[in-house]
DNA sequence: ATGTCCTGCAGAGCAGGA
């Protein structure tokens, strides 16, 4: 079983990309973040013709929006406002095995690591202690994926030093993901098969002229399991490639593989 | 400090978000 997490930043924008990486790699389920689409106007269709028949979508107007498209039945459908504002930034499913998927789309924190300069980011931290008091509630075996827009580990962005007042690797944004982390007892599945000190990033900005030769990057996009779970994953894989692909994602999609 | 990319509205470039 192969399962996919991508924050594809419009789903609609970037079918032939999705389409392609689909072909290529034929993943079970496919986790998006930042679909930007209302459910109504949502590309079924092209999911439908490669087999991704079971589709649970939470999508809204210009923003946001999450989406899981399986090859396997899927049951279920929770979708957590764990802000109180109705954006779409969680939806959740039970795979046959009785797995739980949950998709999230971490806000991402504006520009200033300060809420009381930037709502924003208050918004973010709260939103992750809110995660937090839900993952202390979950039982049962579990997978945690998406666009968590925190870069945890030193080596987890381009520079430790330059970045620690930059949203997303603050020592405060990271302190509340490890306490996220610690209250599911979460593998990282990520570091588990790629460990630090190695480089590992998932996203490289629009604004680079060239992202491959600046390379700096982050690692936004995570795969986390409860442990039962995690001792199942036999492969993790990180397609930097597709950020050189036509028209891409500012992220790249990555995949587990569990022995199931 | 800057850079780019997407959506929606409207019917062209902006605002807003990332």
């Amino acid at each position: 079983m192969k399962i996919v997490s991508w924050n594809i930043n419009s789903v609609r924008f970037r079918i032939a990309i999705v389409e392609q990486f689909l072909r290529e790699q034929a993943p079970d389920i496919l986790c998006l973040q930042e679909t930007k689409v209302i459910d109504d106007d949502f590309p079924f269709e092209m999911f439908r013709s490669l087999g991704y028949d079971h589709v649970v979508i939470h999508g809204q107007r210009m923003h946001h929006g999450v989406a899981i498209l399986s090859r396997v039945p899927i049951t279920l459908d929770d979708r957590f406002d764990w802000q109180a504002n109705r954006e779409a930034r969680h939806v959740g499913v039970a795979l046959p095995n009785g797995v739980r998927l949950e998709n999230v789309y971490v806000p991402a924190g504006g520009d200033v690591p300060d809420r009381e300069v930037n709502p924003k980011f208050g918004q973010k931290l709260d939103f992750v202690e809110r995660m937090t008091r839900w993952s202390e509630g979950l039982s049962g075996p579990t997978i945690l994926v998406g666009d968590f827009n925190i870069a945890p580990l030193p080596e987890d962005v381009w520079s430790h030093k330059q970045l620690l007042d930059v949203v997303s690797h603050t020592p405060i944004e990271v302190d509340a993901l490890g306490r996220l982390q610690a209250a599911g007892d979460w593998v990282d599945l990520g570091r588990r098969f790629h460990p630090a000190p190695k480089r590992l990033h998932t996203w490289w900005s629009y604004r680079a002229k060239d992202w491959a030769a600046s390379d700096r990057g982050r690692r936004l996009d995570h795969m986390w399991a409860t442990q039962d779970v995690a001792a199942q994953a036999v492969a993790h894989t990180v397609f930097e490639d597709c950020r050189g692909w036509l028209k891409p994602s500012d992220h790249v999609p990555i995949m587990t593989e569990f022995a199931w």
